[in-house]
DNA sequence: CTGTATATTTAGCCTCACCTAAATTTGTCT
DNA sequence: AGACAAATTTAGGTGAGGCTAAATATACAG
């Protein structure tokens, strides 16, 4: 087994990859808040174990064998952050910090009964995508809340689960996964969204809609989905 | 928080007291599968934590702060170990392995939850009772099935939970806690013991019926209870 | 193209929890 | 009381995963 330090710097590398394209020290010592210093010789031991390359100066990319491990342990917390809402009743702004710790201590034994018992779901309460146990995943939505224009209509496909806070906010606002949502204007500089979600409407800044991805409903039906 | 490796040394400490009354150095490195000398550098540790005291070469003693933990991790353990049969239905001879590492991550707000879902319980699945969260505990039985003589009954209170191949052998003779067993004969020279459960009869090995705790029917009922 | 800011790595050190080998203490048997 | 075995502690070390401070590489502005 890797150590629970290995399994989170492996995560980090693979998220970041996602996110930024680049995996940086900096970006890695930010992230799992350790020092630069202290990235640089975790990156050099992963390098050992085949887990990574590295490019000195330049960042780091997972090899096959690291991003299984990526992988297994992303699977495992998005796996344990659903059964946490589903099973236990967590709230969505909680599941993220309990499953941080329970990644590390899943068994295959026991991630098998909770997929089963969760109907092998394909997505977690914020609608990231679970890996399936073979590694294969489904492309996440890549368009912002932020950056559709007034009169386009969307499902809401994920949210940034990082931030509590936020994740209260979108709750109250009723931004869950899977709603469907029209954007009635785009005030200007980056200014607020106005958005309708069912009958209602509300004013979203941009920051926070940054957070959201949404898919476009296509537009073969004009007038949209309701 | 404290570490992982402090949880495990305190709560081995309060169940080698429960035990066997004294808690030496040795037995402590046998339960927790280290070595003697690592076992006097970590109650150095403890005892400068003033978590427990020692008397070097006597043995050692939880202070109130370190009873106070070592239930915690207990109450943990048992109701991982009674959630996970109940709730994810796995086989009771699995469930301690398991709650072994997840009594480390259960934050305060899950214990909750999970007590709840389970109604307040007060066993574990082998009959172990589960601390309340003010750390006080039922006296467990202390008389074993080994004991008993030809002729008495008794109700299984709690079997010992550390061999899995043990529990799985129990199973299939029926004896689970609360089950009632009648004693028909005693072998001699810890010989087995011949045990009725229900309508059935089986014969117990005097190693096995050790570590079966049970409680005696009162005698004043004469036939017993059914 | 040179100077400076930023990113990264190196060097040296720390703590935790373990180890083995070598004292030392305790208890027991004669 | 002496001798020996068993239990315990001391001494010295290891690997994991952190840290700070200092050195070095890269990038970018003038």
């Amino acid at each position: 087994m890797h150590t629970q330090a290995v399994e989170d710097y492996l995560k980090a590398v693979y998220e970041i990859q996602r996110e930024q394209g680049e995996v940086t020290t900096t970006a890695l010592a930010e992230r799992l808040d350790v020092s630069p210093a202290s990235v640089t010789g975790m990156i050099k031991k992963l390098a050992d174990m085949k887990l990574l390359t590295h490019e000195p100066y330049q960042g780091v990319t997972l090899t096959r064998a690291g991003l299984k491990i990526a992988l297994e342990v992303i699977r495992h917390h998005r796996l344990v952050e659903l059964y946490l809402t589903e099973a236990l009743g967590v709230p969505w702004d909680q599941v993220h910090t309990e499953a941080e710790k329970w990644e590390h201590v899943l068994s295959e034994e026991l991630e098998e009964r909770m997929d089963a018992l969760l109907g092998y779901p394909t997505a977690d309460p914020h609608g990231a995508p679970i890996p399936s146990r073979d590694g294969t995943l489904t492309q996440p939505a890549r368009l912002r809340l932020a950056d559709m224009q007034a009169g386009q209509s969307a499902a809401v496909a994920e949210v940034s689960d990082h931030d509590p806070a936020l994740l209260r906010y979108l709750g109250e606002l009723g931004l869950y996964p899977k709603v469907h949502v029209t954007v009635m204007a785009v005030a200007p500089f980056h200014g607020p969204l106005t958005i309708r979600i069912g009958e209602v409407e509300h004013s979203i800044g941009h920051e926070a809609a940054q957070h959201v991805y949404v898919t476009r409903f296509s537009n073969r039906r004009p007038g949209g989905a309701r």
